[in-house]
DNA sequence: TAGATTGTTAATCGATTAACAATC
DNA sequence: TAGATTGTTAATCGATTAACAATC
């Protein structure tokens, strides 16, 4: 933030951005992928509102922290807004991964194809199995954990995926922090403790879950009380 | 909601819930779950919140929608939270769930052994592909999709879990809907419309892959400008 | 009792929404 | 021009936080 400001090109405000709004910005965009892939030129608000399941006046304001590039009376040019989105939220760029855990998990998550389009590249596996060290997914090699600290060396990893058992995710993490990775995207069900200069994202599905079957015991006493 | 208060047992206050509370809640239940493995009969709103990333003032905010369990001075009870918490989330009741989509991604959701814990089991899974229905996962059949509604028909279904590439996601839903199903969770990165008695929790990969992106960008500019 | 921590109130903070002048 | 939709202001709404009396 200092230094984009410091620099004084591109303004991309940040940490300024409410996190509501950020979580929201990937929504636009996909709807404006879509938009391109149909050939509709022009989203208004009110689409993007849609998309993001808020109203059309939420959109506007969240675009509007990034600039402006609608225009009045006509809506937003669908290539030049998913442009700047992809730009902002740093999706130009490709990316580097690893997958730690070679489980089945970890191979749904290395063979997805959807990440490609975010720019990201999954280039290895690593896990501690030597039986799974001849196989591999598309084209990507299964590696055995302790060549980790050898890959950070020869390859740039911008993102480190963990997908081993619960019990092991902070030892991967620490061996993970160790080799020098900056960012870890964590699906195990369980909190890893890391240096603040590494960025750590949870995805716990369990929690997810949680909120779903949440909202399944209230239909049900809905029903019941009929 | 209207339901449990004309009952007047068990007081939910269901929806008068905010969201980010009912976001935070599998979070200290997740923490409370630790506790009792680890022998932690009391626990803190200090230690609740941190589990969740917010104040403890925030914690206790939380819990008190649900009531009062802890005791001043002291603090909770692990084991009477976390029974507490169980079953305002609806973890109490067992839930049976099916898979659409017997993909890497569909096979490794339902070999997870992470749901269990939650009271969700995964029963079957379905696909299109005829080379898979010989497989299991786990002890889990692959039936043909053709066998969808004649399931529906034989066995009780809280569940429904979409795992088929984006663009069948909205005729697998449909499908699913016909059959009878109550709740869709979906993996794809496609959102699906179903009819309002219909819950759907949409699990976008991509979104959130977005949003560790722009992180990763930050702080790359941020050592730029060092 | 002294020390600790809850549950809740009231103040603050921040996000959402409605409305509308400006613009196409 | 008439109709549509943006960007932004100001009002509303809701969530977070600090503080503290009550309680153990």
């Amino acid at each position: 933030m200092q230094s984009s400001a410091r620099r004084g090109e591109r303004p991309p405000k940040a940490a300024g951005l409410p996190g509501p709004t950020l979580a929201r910005l990937p929504f636009y965009y996909r709807r404006l992928l879509r938009a391109l892939d149909e050939g509709q030129e022009i989203v208004s608000s009110e689409d993007l509102g849609q998309a993001a399941g808020v109203p059309a006046a939420q959109a506007r304001k969240d675009l509007s922290y990034l600039g402006e590039f609608g225009r009045p009376g006509v809506g937003y040019d669908a290539e030049v807004l998913a442009d700047h989105l992809a730009d902002f939220l740093g999706l130009t760029r490709d990316r580097a991964a690893i997958v730690v855990g070679a489980g089945r998990l970890g191979m749904a998550l290395a063979a997805y194809t959807g990440f490609a389009r975010y720019g990201l590249h999954i280039e290895a596996l690593f896990d501690i199995d030597p039986s799974k060290f001849k196989q591999r997914v598309g084209s990507k090699p299964i590696l055995p954990m302790s060549s980790l600290g050898d890959w950070f060396q020869k390859h740039r990893v911008d993102l480190s995926i963990i997908a081993v058992p619960a019990f092991a995710a902070q030892a991967v993490a620490d061996r993970l922090v160790e080799a020098g990775a900056r960012a870890l995207w964590n699906f195990t069900p369980r909190e890893v403790q890391v240096p603040p200069h590494v960025y750590v994202q949870n995805e716990d599905l369990g929690t997810r879950l949680a909120i779903a079957l949440y909202h399944l015991r209230l239909r049900d006493e809905e029903e019941e009380a009929e």
